[in-house]
RNA sequence: ACAGCAGGCCGGCUUGUCGCCCAAAGGGGAGGAAAGUCCGGACAACACAGAGCACUGCGCUUCUUAACGGGAAGGUGGCUGUAAAGUCACGAAGGUGUAGCAGAAAAUUACCGCCUUUAGAGGUAAGGGUGAAAAGGUGGGGUAAGAGCCCACCGGAUCUUGUGGUGACAUGAGGUGCCGUACACCCCGCAGGUUGCAAGACCAUGUAUAUCGCGGUACUCAUUUGAGUACGGAAUGGCUCGUUCCGGUUCUUUUUACAGAUGCCGCGAAGGGUAGGUCGCUAAAGGGAUUAGGUAACUGGUUCCGCAGAUCAAUGACAAGCCCCUUUUUAUCAGGGACAGAAUCCGGCUUACAGGCUUGCUGUUUUU
RNA sequence: CGGGAUGUAGCUCAGCACGGUUUAGAGUACUCGUCUGGGGGGCGAGGGGUCGGAAGUUCGAAUCUUCUCAUCCCGA
C-alpha cells in the first residue's frame, strides 16, 4: 500500500460518455444493499489506472439535489477509503475495470451504513475477480 | 407589559485527520433564495428596402433605471381591520353589447295593488314577493292616485370659476333635477423580428453518396427546352400591398441550324459521420466603507477589495469543543440544528424557510 | 442547463380556445335485468367524478387570472 492510495482524483473517475453507455448495456451487475454495482472489464482506459468508478443516485427516489449530492459524496468517501484491497487484486490479474455504484435504497442512510454496504460490495467484487469471472 | 402592523439584517462558530475542483506563487471555492423560469436586459447567430392592418402584453400621477409588467413617493374609490396598515381597481372624449334561473319587469318595465272610467282603455313607481343587482335617501307640499312633479336637507354627477400642488387631485363659491349596477368589447397611448451559451466560433476524427447550385470537358450518341407581357408559383411575413427570384401559354406536323440543360469530373451546400478537446467563461449596469444631493427608490464623488468557474459535473467525510432548541425542578445524559446546491451573466418578481437580532408605528391595561 | 406540452369516471379521450350560466358527455370496463338450454354476443337500466392542488375575479369557474405539484417530449 503506497501513500497515494487514499486519493480519488479525476483520473480515477469514470467520465467518458461512451464507456458509461457501454457499461450499462453490456456490463454485469450485482447487489450489495443499499448499493447496486455494475461492472465491465475494459481493454483501453484512457488513463493508466486500474479502475474508473462513478456514483449515482436516482432522481426518482430523491427529488432534492442536496440529498443526491450528499449520498454521492458519502459513497465516494467510503470507496476512497476502502479501494486499496480492490486495487491490489486487480494489479495481480492485469485487468482494467469500469465500475458504477448506484444507490438503491429509498431512504437517506448515514455514513456508517453506507460504508458497511461499500465494504461488502468491494469484497464481493474481489471474490468474483479471484474466480476469474472477468478474464475473457 | 401583552397583542399586533410595516420594514431591514443574520442564516451556526472553531480546531484536527483524510480528501476534491480552479489556479500553479501565495491563494480562492455555493445561496438568500443558487429554486420556479414569471418579466426585463446584456451577449450571440440568423433574418430584414419600406408602408398599413391585425395579434399579444401593459395602462391613476410624478419620479427612478440599461430595461421592465419591477421599485420609490403620492392621489381617488371599494373591501377587511378598533387602529397601525393590507388588498383590489383606476387611460382625454365618446360609442356598442351582454346579464341564465327566479321575477310583472334586468331598462323607454306595469303582474297584484292604487286611481280615472259603464266597459274598452289609460295614468302611476308609494306598498308586495323574486334576485347578486329593481329607478338616489328622508321629510313636507302637491295630486283623481302618484312621481325630482315642486321645495328643504343630505349623498353623488356635471359645467363655470378662485386657491394650493410639477401632477394625479384637494378645497371654496356659483349654476344645472342631470341621478341604477356589474362585466366585456370598440377606442386611445406605449412596447414587441426569431431563436437561445446544447447560442455561436475553432480544432480533431473522417465512411458510402440520394438531391441542389457553380465551373470545366465532350458535342459522338440519347432525352429535353427556346424573346417579352398577361398569368402562375416561391422568398420576405401573422396577413395585405410592395419588392426580389423562378416558371411559361401562343392551330397542328415535319426538317435543318444555333444555344442551353442532364448523363462525366472538380468545388460548395445538403446528407451522413463524430459524442473527444479548446474558446465563449467570468471584471460585472461588481461589491464593501464613507461622503454629497434627494422624503425615498436612486444618482454623483473619494477610497479599499479583486470574490466559484465544474462539464455525468468540485466545494466533502469523520471526530472533538462551543452556541441554540426539545424533554427534565435544575444539571448530567439523550435527541435535534430550517429551506435548500452555482452551470453564460446581470436587474427584479414569486415560491420555500428552524431560529435569532433590530427600527418605526398602532391598540389594550397598569404606573408616573 | 434551455425550450415546450399535458393533468377530466378504473382506462382512452370530448367539453375548455375568442363566447363563463345545459344534468360534465362518449367509448371501453364494472353491476343488475332480459333474449339463449348454457357461453359469447345483442338490447335495456344503473353505479362510479371534490375536473391534479390552493388562492383570487365573479351573483356563478372544469373553463378566466396567479401560485404550486406531478408526468411527458424536444434541443450539442
Amino acid at each position: 500500500m503506497d501513500d497515494s492510495s487514499f486519493t480519488f482524483g479525476k483520473k480515477e473517475k469514470l467520465c467518458s460518455r461512451k464507456t458509461i453507455d457501454l457499461l450499462f448495456s453490456k456490463g454485469r451487475g450485482f447487489m450489495a444493499y443499499p448499493i447496486r454495482v455494475q461492472v465491465l472489464p475494459v481493454k483501453e482506459l484512457p488513463e493508466d489506472v486500474p479502475v474508473q468508478a462513478m456514483f449515482s443516485v436516482s432522481k426518482k427516489r430523491f427529488k432534492r439535489a442536496v440529498k443526491r449530492n450528499l449520498l454521492k459524496r458519502r459513497m465516494r468517501e467510503s470507496y476512497r477509503l476502502n479501494k486499496h484491497n480492490l486495487y491490489n487484486v486487480i494489479e495481480h490479474n492485469d485487468l482494467q475495470l469500469a465500475v458504477a455504484f448506484l444507490y438503491i435504497s429509498g431512504d437517506e442512510m448515514d455514513y456508517h451504513s453506507i460504508d458497511k454496504g461499500m465494504k461488502k460490495a468491494i469484497e464481493k467484487l474481489v471474490a468474483k475477480i479471484e474466480k476469474n469471472e472477468f478474464t475473457p
